[in-house]
DNA sequence: ACAAAAGTGTTTTAACTACACCCATGG
DNA sequence: CCATGGGTGTAGTTAAAACACTTTTGT
């Protein structure tokens, strides 16, 4: 049934081969002004095609789980980061997306919390970089972080994505810092606050941050859309459980 | 290499198979009311699993073809419609979507002009349904068209969808009729045409709508977010073109 | 002339912006 | 006591909701 030749159309006739990739976010000080920036970490490509280059981690999708799980896995393996948050980006399914073989992408994207950037180990192969800089990836990566940077922005103008890269209690100054990070633009602090305290899932709590040059901000816990572990999180204003949250 | 064992089992390490489906929708004028509702076509399974039942439209990927090709083609080919929008809504790759192989589904929705939705061929096997009277469907369509449902929703809410439900002329409250199909909540008319005369993309046009009982409505034109066919339309708000739209 | 949809005006309400100001803490 | 970020108050602007009203057509 096999044959040689019919083996070598069946290659051709093979059907796209499936991937999944991860564009990890997360916020580091910048190394000159020391805010808050965003950064993502990316794997070096040891094989052809784009030896060499910078590419979003990722890898085959194995048989025995979802998309999700995949995605998750992946990330583990290739960064070492468990995010807080990770949900799915886009298929990227063009023609010529790799020279060599037809790739169908499913990419997700994920938000990590800084200690847990922190502790991602980097090597030879694994760098992170800051968002606004990074050079010529492999394959169309870097149009996927320009979309996955789109939709982080647009889902941060009216969303409940921010306190992803946050620890479960932190002030309302470092929830601002990170819409600022992410939207590149400053915010007023007032008002800002003011939005933020009208808004029912934050909640105060009666600790304050210590250790600052000025007067201790008061800390605040974040009460929605957090769910246990692999465990669908509860969808923000009628959004789906497509997307799903972790806790801590 | 091949003996018939490693076949066998080759079989079941396969990567799963991709498949694209499209949920279709449009305007049609409800059988009781005449008001315009909400419909998508369906196709009859004619194999197992889920012989018999109804399931979105959909097929193989081919490997000369892009996904958003896919999706076009095979929309075109099981009911004859050319959508004037389509656009990626998910990918679906659960473990048990099939019972017998694991499938990953690559959906997009499409809009279509009532005028050609009343082209599209129905026969014994392809049927219109009301979008909230389907009944159960084959896998886990049902859920899709839910999901299909909400991201049409959260698009009509802020965005510039709905003209591609319409001709490329059509009066003010037959504009609302759209948002009050979809949004399933009747609107204010005074309050809905100034917001519509404020968008700059809405322009007059100097015929009338002649024909009906009352005074003849202005009919209007749409002129943003068109381009010509199988070409990147103009995004709509700093929005990437990952979504495609086809004049008329 | 009358019904009904097209189209306009006006008042009220809510939300956001800008910015002045007070508070608490480390140095 | 002063610099600085934390935190509050308040006037001005803008957008939307509610609804009364006028206009224009077919019958």
């Amino acid at each position: 049934m096999y044959s040689s030749a019919a083996n070598v159309s069946e290659r051709l006739q093979q059907p796209p081969s499936l991937a999944i990739s991860t564009v990890i976010f997360a916020l580091r000080p910048s190394e000159s002004s020391g805010r808050p920036t965003l950064w993502l970490p990316l794997v070096r490509r040891i094989r052809e095609p784009f030896r060499g280059l910078w590419a979003l981690p990722g890898g085959p999708l194995s048989h025995t789980e979802s998309l999700l799980d995949a995605a998750g896995r992946n990330l583990q393996e290739t960064t070492g980061l468990v995010p807080k948050y990770l949900e799915q980006l886009y298929a990227f399914g063009g023609l010529h997306r790799s020279p060599s073989q037809r790739v169908v992408s499913i990419v997700y994207w994920a938000l990590v919390q800084p200690t847990e950037a922190a502790l991602a180990e980097e090597s030879a192969n694994v760098r992170w970089f800051r968002a606004d800089r990074l050079g010529t990836l492999a394959f169309d990566h870097n149009e996927i972080v320009e979309y996955a940077l789109w939709r982080l922005r647009n889902k941060m103008e009216y969303g409940s994505i921010a306190y992803h890269f946050l620890g479960p209690k932190f002030t309302l100054a470092q929830v601002r810092e990170v819409y600022e990070a992410v939207l590149d633009k400053s915010l007023d602090p007032a008002n800002f606050r003011r939005q933020l305290k009208a808004t029912p899932q934050i909640e105060a709590t009666d600790e304050y941050l210590q250790g600052g040059k000025h007067r201790p901000p008061r800390l605040y816990r974040y009460t929605g859309a957090a769910a246990a572990h692999a465990v669908p999180g509860q969808p923000a204003a009628g959004e789906p459980a497509l997307a799903y949250t972790f806790q801590q």
